[in-house]
This record gives structure tokens, C-alpha cells and sequence, in this order.
DNA sequence: CGGTTTTGACCGGCGC
DNA sequence: GCGCCGGTCAAAACCG
């Protein structure tokens, strides 16, 4: 080590000091920006649905109704691929058969439909598509909840992927990388980092994550606030680079 | 041979 | 009523 290897260390350190610094000012300008926002927007949709009550019919509430009981039932991942990958593979633990595909007219990116196949009486159904914005991430939407115990973990990292990005949602509609903006105040987004699954293990072996430790702890700091944590998951699943 | 994938056809909801 | 669109079906092909 001689003292030009620790000058440009020293260097590189204040350079990432002061990146470090941008990126708080910048948090707090973007988290109070989006507190206003959320602020507006929540007055706008009480405003809404106070003259939908008004105007509403018994139909309005039926559909409302069978709204509520989706709403339960959805959660949305995003995981981040291969960018060279175009399957539309999501090794998840659970057995899935496909039964249909389909290319839709926001996307051009085919969607495919599964249904679980771990047991006949089921009723888990998953909806998996390319980001428009972004090929590399897929987005898994689930739709019911397994009555059933998972039979199998996912045996490798890879299997895994690198990153995965948790939306557990109420709400069934409107959750894509193109709506994390203020549009689902109630929202709650969380980010999951990979897990390791070690062969038959079912727990994932945090031991190989070290290197992930601060990531984790500045993801969990994002994630304090959901509107914040909305508007930044993207960025932060972006900036997350997988391990060598 | 049984389970899974592919893919065109079909169906139902919705807006015009 | 019609067309569009997302979701599902089902027969054929594929695969281990």
C-alpha cells in the first residue's frame, strides 16, 4: 500500500461523502414534495368518493362490494431479470401450469396466466408480464391465497433472482412501476431483498447477505414512509446490483 | 404415459 | 348491437 493508493482512496471516500450528502438533501426535498401530494391527493379522493356515495346506486355498491373482496386477495411482485431473459419464469416455490397467454394492448410484452398446480383444489391464480418500461423486471401479480403449504423453496440464489420488490396491496388495481406515485396512498410497498435458500433448507440463510446489510438498513429506512417508499422503490431496485 | 406448454378459439364485460 | 379487450378453454404438441 503506498500513498498514492491511500490518496485515491481517500478521494474516492469524499467523493461518496458528498454523493451521500446530494442524495439526503434530496430525500428530504422528495419526501416533503410527495407528503404535499399525498396530502392533496387523499382531499381529492375523499372529495370523490363522498359524491359517488351520493350519487350512487345499489349497483355502484354491489360492484363496490365485489371490489372490496379482490382487493384482499391481490399482491403484486416485481422482480428484477436478466435483462437478456425473456422467459417468463418466476420460481417462487410453488408449482405453476400455464394456461393461457396473452398480448395486451398496454404492453407489448406477452402476458402469461398460471394456475397452481401443487394441489387441484387451488385457487391461486398468477398473471406474469414484462415491465413496459423496463424488460428486465417482471411483474407477478397473485391473485388468492394458497390452501396449502408450500412444498418447495427455491434452491439457489439465482432461482431467486437478485432482487425482488414486495407489493402487498389491497387495493387490485393501478400498482405498476408506471403508478408508483402517489395514485394508491394506502399502498403498502415493501422491498424484499433476495433470499438464500441453502439445498432443501426453507429458510433463507441470511449468512451470505452481509454484503447486503447496508442496503438492507437504508431500504428499511425508506420504508418507514410507504409514500416515499412508493415514489423510490424503482430507483432503489435499480441502484441494488447483483452479487458476482 | 402423464403432466406441461402452446396457441387459436371462445366468452363475457364494457364502452360507444 | 357491435367491436374491443382481457381472461379462459381445450386440443394438439411437447417433454421427461
Amino acid at each position: 500500500m503506498d500513498d498514492e493508493h491511500y490518496t485515491s482512496l481517500a478521494e474516492k471516500v469524499q467523493v461518496l461523502e458528498a454523493e451521500m450528502k446530494r442524495l439526503h438533501k434530496e430525500n428530504e426535498r422528495l419526501r416533503f414534495s410527495l407528503q404535499m401530494m399525498s396530502k392533496k391527493f387523499r382531499l381529492l379522493q375523499e372529495t370523490a368518493v363522498a359524491v359517488a356515495d351520493e350519487n350512487g346506486s345499489s349497483e355502484d355498491s354491489n360492484k363496490r362490494a365485489r371490489n372490496e373482496v379482490a382487493k384482499t386477495k391481490m399482491s403484486r411482485v416485481l422482480i428484477r431479470t436478466d435483462p437478456r431473459d425473456l422467459s417468463l419464469v418466476v420460481k417462487d416455490g410453488y408449482h405453476w401450469r400455464k394456461y393461457g397467454q396473452k398480448v395486451t394492448k398496454d404492453n407489448p410484452s406477452p402476458r402469461a396466466y398460471f394456475r397452481c398446480s401443487m394441489f387441484p383444489s387451488c385457487p391461486v391464480k398468477r398473471k406474469v408480464q414484462r415491465c413496459v418500461e423496463d424488460k428486465s423486471i417482471l411483474v407477478a401479480t397473485y391473485e388468492g391465497e394458497h390452501n396449502h403449504e408450500v412444498i418447495e423453496a427455491p434452491s439457489s440464489f439465482t432461482d431467486f433472482q437478485d432482487c425482488t420488490i414486495m407489493a402487498s396491496t389491497t387495493n387490485s388495481h393501478n400498482f405498476f412501476l408506471n403508478d408508483l406515485n402517489l395514485s394508491q396512498p394506502n399502498t403498502t410497498l415493501g422491498l424484499a431483498l433476495p433470499q438464500v435458500y441453502e439445498g432443501s433448507r426453507k429458510r433463507p440463510c441470511h449468512d451470505s447477505m452481509d454484503n447486503y446489510r447496508i442496503n438492507e438498513e437504508y431500504v428499511a429506512s425508506l420504508t418507514r414512509d410507504p409514500n416515499f417508499t412508493a415514489a423510490l422503490a424503482v430507483a432503489v431496485a435499480r441502484s441494488i446490483v447483483p452479487p458476482p
